[in-house]
DNA sequence: TGTGAAAACCTCGTAGT
DNA sequence: ACTACGAGGTTTTCACA
């Protein structure tokens, strides 16, 4: 269980990291000192995983995203293998889940357009077998954040 | 298009915001100021939308990744007014997209494990009418990025 | 674009509550 | 465990060449 200063730091930086320990402290209502010693121990402890810059989507051209349900029958190691390749080297694949229920995996993709995304998906399916593939194009990102609820920890 | 310089840059700081701009400016073969400059430049414009910081999934005690699709055929104004507001007052959803083909949208969740996932669910439905509702719990993610790829850009 | 210098900020020790 | 202070080093920021 995180402490009630620990969570709003946590809340804090993961809206905004680039704020100044200084500012951090005293909308938190912590000296400078105390606020810092928690976030290195944050970090130190792993809680903090990294530090990135987001993009912005249309900016980077790559404003459309797709999901790709994928199914196969071949579960062989090799074959999961190349999958993974295919998965780590494909820069546009940016999310990949193994999942229960009628998909087998589930790719999120994002691309400038969806010609663009065809050739993606040609030469996913070059590289490997699939036994059934469904596209689904996102009309809209109603919300996307990389900030995680911090109720459960 | 973006220069190449720009590109290193980005994508540095895709993976790691915490760099020292006098280190990033040597790798990529720059003054610290031409750098800074830039990076400024980039911000400036948008370009680079915002700096998080990401944490462990584990230790934040989300380890587990749920997507959702929704069907409806509910499609008034004041139906996706109230779904929007559901989907920005829960914070176990991270990601929502509407869809075109058979799912209407996808919510990607994460929670500490199925059981919480049920009272998201219970809450969701409680909330608003679904014409249908089908639940993939993720066994394993295999990728997941906040880096977007350049080569459009 | 580069140099360099000032300003801001981080990092952490120490002392006191 | 926190506050307050502060020194010293690093980094950011920007004027000027």
């Amino acid at each position: 269980m995180l402490d009630v200063r620990d969570k709003r730091i946590l809340e804090a930086l993961q809206e905004d990291a680039g704020v100044a320990v200084a500012d951090l402290a005293d909308t938190i209502g912590l000296s400078v000192s105390a606020c810092w010693r928690r976030i290195k121990a944050l970090e130190d402890h792993g809680m903090i995983a990294r530090r990135v810059v987001l993009l912005d989507r249309r900016k980077s051209n790559v404003a459309t995203t797709v999901f790709v349900g994928v199914r196969t029958s071949r579960h062989s190691i090799e074959w999961l293998e190349a999958f993974r390749k295919a998965i780590s080297d494909i820069p546009e694949i940016v999310e990949a889940y193994r999942l229960t229920g009628e998909m087998d995996y589930l790719l999120r993709l994002v691309v400038p357009n969806v010609d663009i995304y065809d050739a993606v998906y040609k030469q996913l399916i070059s590289r490997l077998d699939f036994t059934d593939i469904t596209s689904f194009i996102s009309m809209e990102e109603l919300k996307f954040t990389t900030a995680v609820p911090l109720r459960y920890a």
